[in-house]
RNA sequence: GCCCCUGUAGCUUAAUGGAUAAAGCAGCGCUCUUCUAAGGCGCUGAUGUAGGUUCGAUUCCUGCCAGGGGCACCA
């Protein structure tokens, strides 16, 4: 609102920014060195209301300090807005599928799950919250050679260890994960399908945990056949060089060579689609699911290579997917001790986390989830974190549990003074609260444009500080004429953390 | 060997090309007769390295060093 109506004024496009330190105003334009004395004295000949002081920084910082009418006007509309407050419409009509979890049944649910589930989960609601309509996706790898190995001696652990190992182990391996796809003997069928339904049920009861629901349930068996056929469609009925696929040493493979890449194989010698042309498969049942404008798949960056060819080859097979879909990739989630892998049988499963982290959280498994959650969500997305259990699950400080606290103590304020806040009383000084708050709409809108949870958790926790710092040096509750309007601040404090919290699919409890 | 990602305080992390690089933890001092002390206030402490672009670089470009990931029938 302040950029448009200083862009009107000046006629011209701005670049305007938060400085980091108040004392230097809410805004600062920064001016062309030329302009600068010109645009200084343009505005403040045209002051808006809104603005109550101006000044001319040196070469080019035109600070602007915004007025006390104007946090007035905005604790109205954050009380007025409610729940709705912080929504954008810039994302109006723009239509997202976003995929993420993707846990595979016969292994466990590990923490790898759960951070790609945290960071899902956030961005899907981000983008929501910025207007568009998002459907969530997970997918889920019940076919493929390690539903083989897993059920070669029943472990994967097991399975993947004799396959590395030993050529015979191999061989029956392979031979098993033949079987499982053309599903040609009876008994073992019932075996998976009974595994199957098992695993699922179980990511069912994580999910309901974490508070995550998906609109879609893809699955690999369906997306290989799929897929499967799209790669022979696109090698055999198109002239040699057009041919998107092509035989080489017995599989069939992209090269990815033309675009920088390398070349995968999508269908391996045996004529069973790898992972590569089952994402082929994926995004052909996407888009006739759902008519999205963009595909969103979040994974560990471990696999961002694979997403590079794939998606190049995704590009070239239907183009009018060509530049909708975006691969978003995380780190891992490490723990001080030591590291964790699936296929020694070493994995640290959600559950296991959650219990541990509850024992420092009294019992309260949503206190114990918002921590966890916090944690992965208060960094930029795509480097590894390290998970203290120690330190960083404290319930001190920078943490999901501050935020709960700080909101249930806003709550208990509120409660404790029986009546509502009023903004159009007696302010006093403004606070760093007040400047604070109206910020939370740029915020939102700034994490949907650039898919990134941790703005929000930076920002929430810069609020909380705010408002503890308010709390502890300002009496709320008072006969004084200021009571009504720092009343409104506790108010619109609430309802703002509780959005924050809940675009990040952090709970937020009334009382703690 | 080739490709990608990452190097910020003792530790874990921030910082849309802008002002004195921001927090939390740890350490050292304060602070509960007062609305939730799971809080608040203060002190100490950092951009791997060498250049380049720019009025201005943690941010962009190049070399080097260090760490992580990937590179044909796994997902």
């Amino acid at each position: 609102m302040i950029k448009k109506d200083i862009e009107k004024i000046l006629g011209r496009e701005i670049n305007l920014v938060h400085p980091k330190d108040f004392r230097n105003g809410d805004y600062t334009l920064i001016a062309d060195e030329k302009t600068a004395q010109e645009d200084f004295e343009r505005l403040e000949n045209n002051k808006p209301e809104c603005i109550s002081k101006i000044e001319f920084i040196k070469p080019r910082f035109i600070n602007i300090y915004l007025s006390k009418e104007f946090f007035a006007e905005s604790l109205k509309e954050i009380v007025e807005k409610g729940e709705n407050f912080g929504r954008s419409e810039h994302a109006r009509g723009f239509k997202v599928m976003v995929e993420h979890t993707q846990p595979n049944p016969f292994k466990q649910f590990h923490i790898g799950h759960m951070m790609n589930n945290a960071i899902g989960e956030a961005v899907a609601r981000i983008i929501k919250w910025n207007g568009a309509e998002v459907k969530t996706a997970s997918y889920h790898g019940d076919i493929g050679m390690h539903v083989a190995k897993a059920l070669w001696k029943g472990d994967y652990a097991l399975g993947s260890k004799a396959f590395e190992e030993d050529a015979q182990a191999k061989a029956e391996i392979q031979e098993l994960n033949k079987k499982i796809y053309d599903k040609s003997d009876p008994a073992l069928n019932k075996k998976y399908e009974e595994g199957r339904k098992k695993s699922l049920e179980e990511f069912g009861q994580i999910y309901e945990r974490l508070g995550s629901k998906f609109d879609f349930n893809f699955f690999e068996s369906e997306a290989a056949p799929v897929g499967k056929e799209i790669v022979l469609e696109n090698m055999q009925n198109l002239p040699a060089g057009r041919q998107v696929f092509e035989e080489s040493e017995g599989a069939t493979v992209f090269k990815g060579e033309k675009y920088g890449l390398h070349t995968r194989v999508f269908l391996n010698s045996d004529k069973i689609p790898t992972y590569e042309a089952k994402e082929v498969g994926l995004a052909k049942i996407k888009k006739e699911k759902y008519a999205f404008d963009q595909s969103v798949t979040i994974t560990a960056n471990e696999q961002d290579a694979f997403f590079y060819v794939v998606e190049a080859a995704i590009g070239e097979v239907f183009l009018e997917l060509k530049g909708k879909l975006k691969h978003l990739s995380h780190g891992m989630l490490r723990l001080p001790s030591g590291k964790m892998s699936s296929r020694t049988g070493d994995v640290i499963t959600a559950e296991a986390l959650i219990e541990e982290v509850k024992t420092r959280t009294k019992g309260d498994e949503q206190v114990a989830i918002a921590a966890i959650k916090y944690m992965i969500l208060r960094q930029s997305i795509g480097n590894d974190i390290v998970f203290d259990f120690e330190k960083s699950v404290s319930t001190e400080g920078d943490s999901g549990v501050y935020l709960q606290y700080a909101h249930a103590r806003a709550n208990s304020i509120l409660e404790k003074a029986g009546r509502k806040g009023n903004a159009t009383g007696e302010s006093g000084e403004t606070r760093e609260i007040e400047r604070m708050l109206y910020r939370f709409p740029e915020i939102v809108e700034r994490a949907g444009k650039e898919y990134a949870p941790n703005y929000i958790t930076t920002y929430l926790t810069e609020l909380a500080s705010s408002f503890n710092n308010f709390y502890a040096h300002e009496q709320v509750i008072s006969d004084e004429p200021e009571s009504a309007y720092r009343l409104a601040i506790v108010e619109a404090f609430s309802i703002v953390m509780k959005n924050g919290l809940n675009i990040l699919g952090i709970a937020a409890p009334e009382k703690m």
